[in-house]
DNA sequence: GCATTATTTCCATAATTATGGAAATATAGA
DNA sequence: TCTATATTTCCATAATTATGGAAATAATGC
């Protein structure tokens, strides 16, 4: 992880449309939302969702996948863990026990039906 | 954790030179730096410095403390840990295991020398 | 091909944020 | 009080980002 990509996922998420869009997939799962859904849940007319959720994307936070006619978006848990590990690098010089391993909702262990 | 302060924390690092000095306190530790060894370490000018340090400030992800003149910054862990749990609350739904819980920068657990 | 639905692009406008020089403020020691 | 050092405030300029309507594009079923 460099500290521009850092920079784009956290400029990603510092919004907050784009903070309910991510947390909303991060809590909908491996299986994700269409974009008509996401924008019908958090009230978000089409033109400014699309633009989001490209901001998103761009920055690598979140995938989407079509099925039909549908535009499925989730959460790349694996890009959140990341940066996450990022933030927390080296955290107190690593001299000690202050900042304990982090391993958070690592995508292999997902809760497809 | 409301979303506007999150907004505000993310803004706070969604920021090159910002970013820079979070991460550069978070490895610090609890004893923190000075403004002007901040600044020298990563090449700053002390308006800039200040101007981003306030930022950080106001969004409650970093503290200082004067000691005689210096005025030391320190990562706020509690605040990040925080800001983090936001970020991957009720991940997937809580369904299963795929958010293992997330213990991160304790600064209870602290290195002061 | 046509109608329908889903999503994105285009665009102008508005709002927010970053930069750093110069000056001001604050602290401490002689 | 005078001087040196540390940090912040002020300010103008520049750059980036957000918004949503209207039109365009894409995909499906009939």
């Amino acid at each position: 992880m460099d500290i521009k990509s850092a920079v784009t996922q956290l400029s990603s998420i510092a919004q907050e449309a784009r903070l309910e869009i991510f947390r909303l997939l991060v809590q909908a799962g491996v299986e994700g939302l269409p974009a008509g859904s996401i924008g019908e849940k958090l009230n978000i007319p089409p033109s400014t969702l699309s633009f989001h959720l490209k901001e998103l994307s761009h920055a690598g936070l979140i995938d989407s996948r079509q099925v039909s006619r549908f535009i499925y978006y989730t959460a790349n848990y694996a890009a959140m863990n990341g940066l996450l590990a990022y933030l927390t690098e080296n955290c107190c010089a690593g001299v000690n026990e202050c900042c304990p391993d982090i391993t958070i909702c690592n995508q292999e262990k997902g809760n497809e039906p």
